[in-house]
DNA sequence: AGGCTATGAATGAAAG
DNA sequence: CTTTCATTCATAGCCT
């Protein structure tokens, strides 16, 4: 995944499985969808309004089947596993070293990466959005990856496993956690 | 699978990670890895924190190469599963027919209509960013509770598939939300 | 050679 | 908003 290749989804608009008669199943989003609803979250949409989300389906239906609870939804999540994301990178980048007691606290206001919403609220940039044919092959999966974690060195000592070694300070006992 | 005994995979194990390939795509545990996490489930740790994600997974690193999501998804897979299989089994258990049911077997991986949205989309639709002007009244559970609404007769009216419908300029200018 | 299974990863939906 | 559940996608490894 890291290298980033997220060839084929069966996503592609048209239709749904029909299956006999229209399956109540969840929504599917199409690419193209997906990639309106990433750019408005990329331009610091958050939270919309009921009346954002319904004109934001409204349109989004033109691409394939779509209700306004899924755009909710959609950008719940979105938000969510972004900072959910950035917590756990954050507490892994911490390399331990530290024990601060109230890490929850502290760890809940670092900031947003990039444009949030007082950046937003006072530009009116226009973003060009692209044809669907080109697979973009690259910033597909920029944001929605969780922990972006290249495969860098870890390499981690193999020291004879499978043997009885005893560990040196491993203490998984549920008691110690 | 299940509880217990992984045989004898060749897993990363004694085998020190990559040592060439150091291929990077997805998490692949050592059996003690899985020794260690198993038992920990089976102590009856099924949602660990995220402070115990992160400090068992920096434990499980004295074994291998592992992050922090890998435990995260280790649990949840896991405990899902094993809701999951319990779950088959009584409703097999209840009733043996179905005709829906197919899919279990060999269809796992048709792809539901291919039919890519067709080059219907060579659209370059631009967008618009707009004030967020927003700090709406409403909570998201209201808006929720609005959105709500069945799937009923609401077709795939799956666009373009064949047909060369010339789209009616979709502008989805966020000001225009 | 491919099919199948186990399982890692992702995400829509919903509960809390 | 945070956390959990359910379902699905993707893939490695084993099997016939």
């Amino acid at each position: 995944m890291d290298e980033g290749f997220y060839i084929n989804k069966p996503r592609g608009g048209a239709g749904h499985v029909g299956g006999g008669g229209t399956k109540c199943g969840r929504w599917n989003p199409t690419t193209e969808q997906v990639k309106v609803l990433t750019e408005l979250f990329r331009s610091g949409l958050r939270t919309p309004s009921t009346d954002q989300i319904q004109k934001i389906s409204s349109q989004l239906s033109f691409y394939g089947k779509i209700e306004s609870k899924n755009v909710f939804y959609w950008f719940q999540n979105h938000k969510a596993r972004e900072r959910q994301k950035r917590r756990r990178v954050s507490i892994i980048d911490e390399h331990k070293e530290n024990h601060y007691e109230g890490k929850n606290s502290s760890l809940r206001h670092f900031t947003e990466i990039n444009l949030q919403a007082s950046e937003a609220e006072r530009v009116t940039e226009t973003l060009q959005l692209f044809p669907l044919n080109s697979f973009s092959t690259e910033s597909e999966t920029d944001k929605l990856r969780f922990f972006a974690n290249d495969c860098k060195g870890n390499i981690s000592f193999s020291c004879g496993i499978g043997a009885e070694m005893d560990h040196p300070t491993l203490d998984l006992r549920l008691s110690s956690l």
